[in-house]
DNA sequence: TTCTAGTTTATAATTATTCTAAAGTGAAAA
DNA sequence: TTTTCACTTTAGAATAATTATAAACTAGAA
């Protein structure tokens, strides 16, 4: 994803495509693989990454403004731990308590046969799907 | 789940059944439908209950000491929330945002035909379903 | 009854996140 | 281009959930 492109991702979701901003945003979406990352965990990569120091406040307004965008998908594990996902297509999770990581599973590969009727007066919105895992 | 069982199932998980411990014990597992809770819940339901405070580092203890054994299944959701349930058997859930509510449902109510091998090395430990709700 | 490891308790500490309000800044309009 | 202002960023305070601490208490073995 180019730099034009980040800026009309942020533009076209009425997001002011600010320093901050950007700097998050192409250090997220600027990659072939989906990422997992906590906000702790990107704070201390763009620490690292950069010489501009990025309030911690500001990462977490960026963050949400970006999963309220639906650039970004939130997925919450055991642990109290929020992760995000730069997949934000309909998929599933490995999560290795062991490693506290997050491995994304293709929508394709896991089909569900039989699903219960949601309760009167509520619809489904969406089903995610754990495996969770062992050594 | 009559005293004596309480005692019992304490005993048997090594647990000394001190006089808080087979209190919130009665609590959580004399009824008849599973039960779902966060800590902050079972405090107050306890308080409302109880004339003998109990103190809240107390109920995390016993919690977590009731999970460690088995007799509570510990439930991660969206919004930071721990809730414990009283089933322990293998089962999933929905999950009402709006209401916060969980809901279980039975492991025969969902049938997953297709599903991804673990990554090299690991083992599937379980597979947790949840059915978000929306209005 | 005595003794001790296990338990409870109040309180402090920690961690993750949100709030606040002051200073800064994109970008529309003049 | 400059001005203007709503939107943003920021540091630090506040909040909420949970865990740690260390002193007092207690179940149950001896």
């Amino acid at each position: 994803m180019k730099k034009i492109d980040i800026l009309n991702k942020l533009r076209s979701s009425g997001l002011r495509p600010t320093k901050q901003r950007v700097e998050i945003a192409k250090f997220l979406f600027e990659r072939e693989k989906t990422f997992h990352f906590t906000v702790e965990s990107l704070n201390k990569l763009l620490t690292k990454k950069s010489t501009s120091k990025i309030a911690l406040a500001t990462i977490y307004n960026t963050v949400h403004a970006f999963k309220t965008a639906g650039h970004l998908n939130e997925v919450e594990v055991r642990g109290n731990k929020t992760y995000f996902d730069t997949n934000v297509s309909n998929h599933h999770h490995f999560y290795d308590s062991e490693t506290s990581e997050l491995i994304d599973i293709d929508a394709n590969d896991i089909i569900i046969q039989k699903i219960p009727k949601a309760p009167n007066g509520k619809k489904i919105k969406n089903v995610e799907v754990f495996i969770n895992l062992k050594n």
